[in-house]
DNA sequence: CGGCATCCTTCCAGATACTG
DNA sequence: CAGTATCTGGAAGGATGCCG
């Protein structure tokens, strides 16, 4: 079995509140780091916004998820079925079937998935106009360092003919 | 430069409602899959968290996230500055000072991560539990199925020396 | 169909050293 | 202090083949 409870990110509730209410535990394999890390994981969050709308077959889920492998789904079912988020449900027949379905935790975190997809979607020109611009002012930047350069290959140029 | 538009993972509000309100995008490079891939980043959330209090110094987001290389900090950062969700303040001091802190948009982005959180704060019992429970099921299985296996070598074993 | 095991590749994170 | 540049190991992830 590979290692579901690798590295981990970290930010622990701790309550010991020094500057404000939210500290941060040091720690990185701190409890709800790894949670996070979970959520933040690329498929999850797909999978349990797929899932909300009704339970899915194995098959299902991997055609409406662009990209995904059979192996990742497959992992990352497992881990949402080992944090309880998302049931499985064999069906004995053949061929085979396998339902997967959010629990009612996983319920529960589908709104605040949903608020996340939501805000994505709100925000999304937002966040491309910024790109663009960024990327805008990284080139203009670039070029103006390269005209700098030029000049100084100029300047270095002259001193040398002059020297001779 | 690094690529930062690599590939994404893929939500998409089409709103052309098949069957409820939520339409996913096939296609892997969706905006909104790449928006939700840098909110899925493992760093990204720690920064912006962190940021909500009070704009920091590199130094003090490296110091407050533990196990976070200075590369990583650095390219979580830029990803997050191209987004628009931070800024970045040079202070031509000597030694050079730079601050980031959250923006407008950025801010918006908190409250949401924030539900996240203290959602993971919330739950993270029952999701231990879960992890728990899981964790002895499998292994509850795994030696049912050794036993069956011995069962049928002595099974074997019994028909070989019948034979003889 | 829905997996798991195995191999293989690719890519990314970390360590290190150097600069403004 | 706050980076950038480069190298390298390991892990994530894809392809394939077999099983229940």
């Amino acid at each position: 079995m590979e290692d579901g409870t690798s590295k981990s990110l970290g930010y622990c509730g701790d309550t010991d509140g020094d500057y404000d209410v939210l500290q941060w535990d040091t720690r990185e394999d701190c409890e709800v780091r790894q949670i996070l890390d979970r959520v933040a994981d690329k498929w999850s969050l797909l999978v349990i916004a797929l899932l909300d709308q009704r339970s899915l077959r194995f098959s299902e889920l991997r055609r409406r998820i662009d990209g995904v492998s059979q192996r990742m789904l497959t992992r990352t079912l497992r881990h949402l079925e080992r944090d309880g988020l998302v049931s499985r449900t064999v069906h004995p027949t053949v061929p085979p079937r396998v339902d997967y379905e959010l629990t009612a935790l996983g319920t529960t975190l589908h709104a605040t998935i949903r608020a996340l997809v939501t805000w994505t979607e709100t925000h999304q020109n937002e966040i491309a106009a910024a790109r663009t611009a960024y990327d805008a002012r990284v080139l203009a930047e670039q070029s103006a360092a390269e005209a700098q350069a030029a000049e100084r290959d100029e300047i270095a140029r002259n001193v040398l003919s002059g020297s001779r």
